[in-house]
DNA sequence: TCAGAAAATGAGGAATCCTCGCTTTTTAAA
DNA sequence: TTTAAAAAGCGAGGATTCCTCATTTTCTGA
């Protein structure tokens, strides 16, 4: 049965924050050790050189602190998201354009996954947690936002409705195959399957797709 | 961290075998309650009207029950598969036949996460645990094979590689795409995310289509 | 300078895990 | 049918991990 947990503090001095970014960094670095299964907060604690205490001071518990790095990498992810797709809103819309976001959103997903081993550690289990899987959907759907944005010029044709599904399908997809991809132990492999991956949405994109 | 876990008796007798059924029964009642983290071996048994004892003995603890479960849904879902492909392979090959093939593997996952709840509620927490993932992924794999069987007679041009990869991706869109849409609270949003999938899966499929 | 707010601390109660030694039941050889 | 060995059943309790809370220390602003 889950516990209760009493509402944490919010830290308002600059120490508190250097602790939680030092309980953050030490949960990552164990993360990468032994997966987020083999998390305690005791080792966190140690790891840290900081209290037990003063984790739950600011943390409901390990899965709060997963919840955390969770939070941080989506966030640090659309940034880059947003960052990358800029540039297409500048330009005129061509056919060709359209593949080129498709291999931006791919391969900025593929970098981040990528650069932070926790980040796949982590999300892995995004699943077996209620609420990081709701951040995980919330996270899908502002994607799919953002890039419905940077689409709209180029399918002007299609309905809100019908362009935001397609975005949607395209993140999922992208997040999920390359979660796949990353699996394959082949590096040949690897790389087959993001290459299909782009033109699997390509191809898909391309058949939505009417120069007026 | 870990613990150890001593190797579990290989069920033999009929007994034994009745309350592996009881055990498994009374977790997934329990984990369609409460989700499978707040699953505890003490509820199971007290459900299951069997000491916790007996549940060590044939399982290695909590990961133990929900691989066991895990295993048993794939299983499931790969003979429903099995059948539900086999009536393309007697049939001439045509492209609309393409689409038709797309729809089967669709539905037919599309049934199996509605059918049992404890599927999706387990499945979800696959990425948590590294053996589960290594199922799924595995899973996935013959999934693919399965289908790429299926569609051989379609796409006697392409390399047996490039066929196995491109029936990899469709395995695994499918079944993120499908958990997408079932964590979607509008039946109208759900039925639109499948009927997208179907038409992206169909146009990559038709684009490697050479009819000869 | 000082009072009150914020933060730090870790012992220990509670929950859950899982083992292990012993009992009971089943099997199959004699 | 008998009987010894194998299989299965059992649950008290040691080990682990969780998380709180009463107390002490540090910080802040008047």
């Amino acid at each position: 049965m889950t516990r209760e947990t009493r509402p944490r503090r919010a830290p308002t001095q600059a120490r508190s924050r250097d602790r939680i970014q030092k309980i953050l960094a030490a949960a990552s670095e164990l993360i990468q050790q032994n997966g987020s299964d083999a998390l305690t907060i005791q080792a966190v604690a140690d790891l840290a050189e900081v209290p037990i205490g003063s984790i739950y001071q600011y943390f409901p518990g390990k899965p709060g602190i997963i919840r955390a790095l969770a939070e941080n990498h989506l966030a640090a992810l659309r940034e880059k998201l947003t960052l990358d797709l800029a540039k297409f809103t500048e330009s005129r819309p061509t056919r060709r354009q359209i593949s080129q976001a498709i291999d931006t959103i791919v391969d900025t997903f593929h970098d981040f996954y990528t650069s932070d081993p926790t980040f796949r550690l982590i999300w892995g289990g995004v699943q077996a947690d209620p609420i990081l899987r709701e951040l995980d959907v919330q996270d899908t759907e502002r994607n799919a936002r953002l890039f419905q944005k940077t689409l709209r010029p180029y399918f002007s044709h299609l309905p809100e409705g019908e362009l935001y599904g397609l975005c949607l399908l395209i993140c999922d997809t992208t997040a999920s195959t390359l979660r796949l991809a990353l699996d394959q132990s082949q590096p040949r492999t690897r790389k087959a399957i993001v290459r299909e991956l782009k033109t699997m949405l390509a191809v898909y994109l391309r058949s939505k797709f009417t120069l007026r």
